[in-house]
RNA sequence: GGUCCCAUCGUCUAUCGGUUAGGACACGGGCUUUUCAUGCCUGUAAGAGGAGUUCGACUCUCCUUGGGACUGCCA
């Protein structure tokens, strides 16, 4: 155990950015790492915009991602009271006042001003970013009430920080022009001040900050596309930082032995989706067969297919479909489609692959040849039909036989084995398609 | 405009003064092969430019160039 709590402390004001989750996979992997805690706050001052329905999405992104909080969540709306104590204060130590403006958008009142040193440098030493200094008088006086009575980030995030004993604060690295004026506020209540680590923005491949318009930019449509949680969690820790040597795909275990914040890289880094989808099926093909069946059977039901028709497989053939899926498998609801001609007879036929195995001259009479030859083949297998096929070709490439069946019995042009295919369609089956197939011709 | 930050293959990166500058993704070739994949082997590809410090600079310093962040009664 140790003394460290850091926090990720999102507004809960739309969806999750990944930007913003990574922040979060950090701070999480410092508390691990540290044997800190790390502390969840949600940032709801701007009631408008946040619901319980955000607050509830942003919990749900994390769970999904293992990252799970410490202590219970602390709402910011729950501590304006606190606020405005501290910025009477302030107002009494004479490091703020009171003044009139007028806001961008017009509206005219009294707002409350945290007022900056005239001269001195301010200065920190960010354990991402190094050495940071600003001279004070480069940094404007700024609003910490509104002319509604209302307390402003500013403020709200520093007495939160010091309620919740923060000691280390890693956020985005948009905040560092805040983190002098925050250090001032620090100072100013005699509060010891947290130390700072920066994060450099995720961009996208023109080197703009990474948006929707690039992309999935939010956790829940990751997750959506069937890639893993610890896919996503693994690739968005590299973006960024790495524990040295040529090891990539960690186990979480060994992310939180290994991670350390001074390695944390200050440049920011550009959002390869290629290497995330890689990655997913790396994880995919990595992931145990209890791991990899339960999310078939998810997938599966979810498609609406009856799982009955699997689970009366024999178990040999259950085993086998399953490996034979699994080096093929890129996102978990990529599974639907390669499984549909097991389950259906009505699979959806591909016309390119129809039109480019089975419409041609002389594949009707190699079908319903092949039909024929199936049905007396005893036993069935894998090793049987594949020997048959190999007779028939005669050594010069099974290719015009192989590739009509593969059409006719699963509609495409790619899958997994043929003949392991075919022993698990059975035999009634595969000579009926081959049949049906046929008869379209 | 002002302030601050950054700079190795197309991308993510290793290197903490001495390396044929290594790995991964992507891309190309090959092997395995009935398709699609997987797996294995392999190729192309990088220190922005210029000064300095040093026996020696990708690494340290400065300048230039290029990029980014911030500059709200948003957070």
């Amino acid at each position: 155990m140790s003394d460290i709590r850091v926090r990720f402390a999102p507004s809960p004001t739309g969806k999750v950015h990944i930007g913003n989750i990574r922040a979060a996979i950090y701070n999480w992997l410092y508390a691990r790492h540290t044997g800190g805690k790390f502390l969840l706050r949600v940032e709801d001052t701007d009631l408008e915009r946040s619901t319980p329905e955000a607050i509830q999405v942003r919990c749900d992104c994390m769970k999904w991602l293992g990252l799970d909080y410490d202590e219970d969540v602390f709402y910011q709306s729950r501590n304006v009271k606190r606020h405005l104590e501290v910025v009477d204060q302030l107002l009494a130590s004479g490091h703020a006042y009171k003044v009139e403006r007028t806001s961008r958008d017009g509206k005219t009142g009294i707002v409350t001003m945290f007022k900056m040193p005239k001269d001195g440098t301010i200065a920190f030493d960010d354990i991402v970013k190094g050495h940071m200094a600003k001279k004070a008088e480069d940094i404007q006086d700024f609003a910490i009430v509104r002319s509604d009575g209302s307390p402003i980030f500013h403020i709200a995030n520093v007495v939160d920080d010091i309620d919740q004993k923060v000691t280390h604060i890693i956020r985005g690295d948009d905040h560092v022009e805040n983190t002098f004026k925050h250090i001032c506020i620090f100072q100013a209540l005699g509060a010891p001040v947290p130390k700072y680590g920066h994060l450099s923005m995720i961009v996208n491949q023109q080197g703009k900050p990474y948006s929707k318009r690039d992309g999935a930019a939010f956790v829940g449509e990751y997750r959506d596309q069937g890639y893993l949680p610890e896919a996503l969690f693994n690739y968005l820790l590299l973006l960024g930082w790495n524990p040295g040597g040529d090891r990539e795909v960690l186990t979480r275990e060994e992310m939180i032995r290994l991670f350390e914040l001074e390695k944390v890289h200050v440049t920011a880094a550009m959002f390869d989706p290629k290497k995330l989808q890689w990655m997913n099926g790396e994880y995919i093909r990595r992931a145990t067969k209890e791991t990899y069946r339960a999310n078939f059977e998810a997938q599966v039901k979810a498609a609406g297919f009856d799982l009955g028709i699997f689970a009366a497989l024999k178990s040999g053939l259950q085993e086998l479909l399953l490996d034979q899926l699994q080096i093929r498998t890129k996102f978990w609801n990529d599974i639907p489609a390669m499984v549909a001609p097991f389950f259906t007879d009505d699979y959806p036929m591909d016309e390119k692959a129809v039109a480019k195995r089975l419409r041609k001259p002389g594949v009707k009479e190699i079908l319903l040849d092949l039909a024929d030859r199936f049905e007396k083949l005893e036993p069935f297998t894998t090793a049987a039909g594949e020997a048959m096929v190999k007779e028939l070709s005669q050594g010069q490439g099974m290719g015009p036989w192989v590739h009509p069946i593969r059409v006719a019995v699963s509609g495409r042009g790619e899958g997994i084995g043929l003949f392991e295919m075919c022993e698990i369609l059975g035999k009634e089956k595969t000579v009926a398609r081959l049949r049906r197939a046929a008869a379209t011709l």
